[in-house]
DNA sequence: TTTACGATCTAT
DNA sequence: TAGATCGTAAAT
């Protein structure tokens, strides 16, 4: 049972406006045979070469590749030394940009999520992009698998739609680094319940 | 080859 | 508020 996965003419778009519009479906990663999901609830978007903030800011590497390929993959990459970060590629082809998964709202396999998860409060779950990570067991294992269609084990199905009135939208988090307009250009997109 | 630094999280 | 901990890319 599954329902609607999103096809690559959703991701196929403006990164800032598939950031927007990710709010509220269902990601979905399944492992050992079963099915780890939860509706997305942040994310941000990352554009381009002349976004500072952006990995691609330094041109195409082979850990940005993906980021240039054709939207509707998996950008997974690890930082800090321990952490593994969630991206989806968006269009059009040749051009780098990427949606961060910033945070889900566990919806199945709360068994198993819980397993990996010791010791946490279940709203503490998913609400960090690395937290989701681990929760879901995505790894590097996942990089560069296509989302529109289950033959990777990882996907994105239709969910809810979340009505502007219920979005926040913010700078993004963790660049503070990065110079202006990037560092405070509104691109994360946060559902308030 | 070496160094510096992360799109973070957790414990102190 | 600092430590964990290592891949990536720039600097040497």
């Amino acid at each position: 049972m599954s329902g609607h996965i999103l096809p690559p003419s959703f991701y196929d778009r403006e990164v800032v406006t598939v950031a927007r519009e990710l709010l509220g479906m269902r990601l979905v990663h399944k492992l050992d045979g079963a099915r780890l999901s939860g509706i997305i609830t942040e994310a941000e978007a990352y554009r381009g070469e002349e976004d500072l903030a952006c990995h691609a800011r330094h041109g195409r590497t082979s850990r940005t590749a993906i980021m240039y390929g054709p939207p509707g993959h998996a950008y997974i990459y690890f930082t800090y030394g321990m952490h593994w970060m969630l991206n989806c590629v968006t269009g059009p082809e040749g051009f780098p940009a990427a949606v961060l998964v910033r945070a889900i709202q566990p919806v199945e396999g709360l068994e198993m999520i819980a397993k990996r998860r010791p010791g946490v409060e279940s709203d503490q779950w998913c609400n960090g992009p690395a937290k989701l990570c681990q929760a879901l067991g995505l790894d590097k294992k996942q990089n560069g698998a296509d989302l529109c269609n289950e033959t990777g084990g990882l996907w994105i199905e239709q969910g809810t739609a979340i009505s502007d009135s219920q979005v926040i939208t913010g700078p993004r988090v963790g660049i503070s680094n990065v110079p202006e307009p990037w560092r405070s250009i509104p691109w994360r997109f946060r559902v308030v319940w």
